[in-house]
DNA sequence: TGCCGGTGTGGCATTTTGTGGCAATTTCTG
DNA sequence: CAGAAATTGCCACAAAATGCCACACCGGCA
């Protein structure tokens, strides 16, 4: 029938670069409905142009930092890569996730990248502009006070738009865990928040990095539902192994 | 009839550029019910006109075909940025904003970088992550549904939590102005979430760079209440300008 | 009737895209 | 660490879409 120009083509091509730092060819080729080779051919017009890098697989953005961002990524970027692949894993299409806001569920978001027919629902600034750039999940912003620190939105207005949802999944991230295996937040109102987010998921999955593990952070997080389980990057501690066994809480390894 | 007369072509040619940002020569042909030879013939038209850019199978605008927000930062970015500063000097400390998405409010978000006492309510994704990131702002996001071509949140959800707050002044951004200075907008639903937007502030302005001027968009935006005044880059056509008098819209303008 | 602008049709050159095979690279696995 | 399996890159050729030109057709008009 109708193709896409080849023009638009590689204009949205440029736009997944600029939104994720790079593309794959594959994914772009099953996106745009085209063959392997023509968004080849396409990113091979783009870095003659110097508007693109070719790499193996696809494309980068040459020296693109990403602000805040890549930093606090930077901190066990490969653990939370690796829960996140985890993660996405769980996610079938058709299906509608939450995302708390966190570096660890905006792991979980670039793997949930390639998806397309799911839906979104998130708190964070950071998730939701990645994946309405370069990706064809629907999005949802939940909104709210944005909280500087973890660029996303918090309070009531934020509790009030999540009562108008159905969520399949829900993917939380906590603040830490202490030594006795208890799982703590930074403020009562993030708690607070994260409790209600589980409660609104059928299934509930925490994503916890290793860094986190006998991290204190002032607030006791309130756990109102079942877990469906925890994703970790290495196995934690015994004494919180243990708390979580307790709990009959399973924990899911994921592999770097 | 039967058959579209040839301006009439060209000119559904044209707004389903300025839509779309590239528009192909079979579609169009199915579309309009004539050959692809005619709709070729008419895009040549365009061209020799300055109006329209050729492509290989179609046509595109400007010298880089494409409607998303990274490119439309692009245009006109020194118009914008000087409507932002002159948008800025009207924002005094201890006000609640309303930034409208769109690539003028993106650019006024910038000028508000250094400010301190001030809220700002936004639907732009893009805005509210620059101003909690690098000022000292309150960031309050409104929800819902993520457009990916605004990067901006849309829908009764953010019609709802508009809803819930009093706004002193209201930033708002246009589609385009047609030639008889009507304000126009890309969807319905865009339209009238600026119309909300703009009942919901105390004072109202328009911000408009010149690029928007005798551009067509689809839909007609309904002017709810009183505008305080339209900023611009460039001084409007004729023909535009005495609308706006008609309308005693103040027009200020900004000096790059 | 003959002219004229606009339009459709068909043929052919050109450009773009798809396909299949094979080499190179990466990833998985034991 | 080595070898297998999967993915990707690359090339050449085929297929499809598009561009372009010449010419026929149609309806209005003097």
């Amino acid at each position: 029938m109708n193709r896409p120009l080849a023009i638009s083509r590689q204009d949205h091509i440029l736009n997944a670069l600029d939104a994720a730092g790079a593309v794959s060819v594959s994914l772009l080729a099953e996106r745009l409905g085209v063959s392997r080779e023509t968004i080849r051919r396409d990113l091979k017009a783009l870095a003659d142009q110097g508007r693109a890098n070719l790499v193996h697989g696809g494309a980068a953005r040459g020296t693109t930092a990403e602000p805040s961002l890549a930093a606090r990524q930077a901190a066990n970027a490969r653990g939370k890569a690796a829960i996140g692949r985890k993660a996405a894993s769980f996610v079938e299409d058709g299906t509608v996730v939450l995302l708390d806001s966190g570096s660890t569920t905006l792991a979980l978001a670039y793997a949930l990248v390639e998806r397309k027919d799911i839906t979104v629902l998130t708190n964070s600034l950071p998730i939701a502009l990645l994946l309405c750039r370069s990706s064809g999940v629907k999005v949802t912003m939940l909104g709210g006070e944005i909280d500087p620190n973890d660029e996303a939105a918090f309070g009531i207005d934020t509790l009030a738009a999540l009562e108008h949802f159905r969520v399949d999944l829900a993917f939380i991230g906590v603040g830490g865990i202490s030594a006795e295996g208890e799982l703590t937040d930074y403020s009562r109102l993030a708690s607070e928040q994260r409790h209600r987010m589980m409660k609104a998921g059928k299934k509930v999955f925490l994503l916890v990095d290793h860094s986190k593990f006998e991290r204190r952070t002032p607030v006791k997080m309130a756990i109102g539902s079942q877990i469906a389980a925890l994703i970790v990057d290495k196995p934690p501690p015994k004494r919180i192994a243990q708390a979580f066994a307790a709990r009959r809480w399973p924990v899911i390894q994921a592999k770097a």
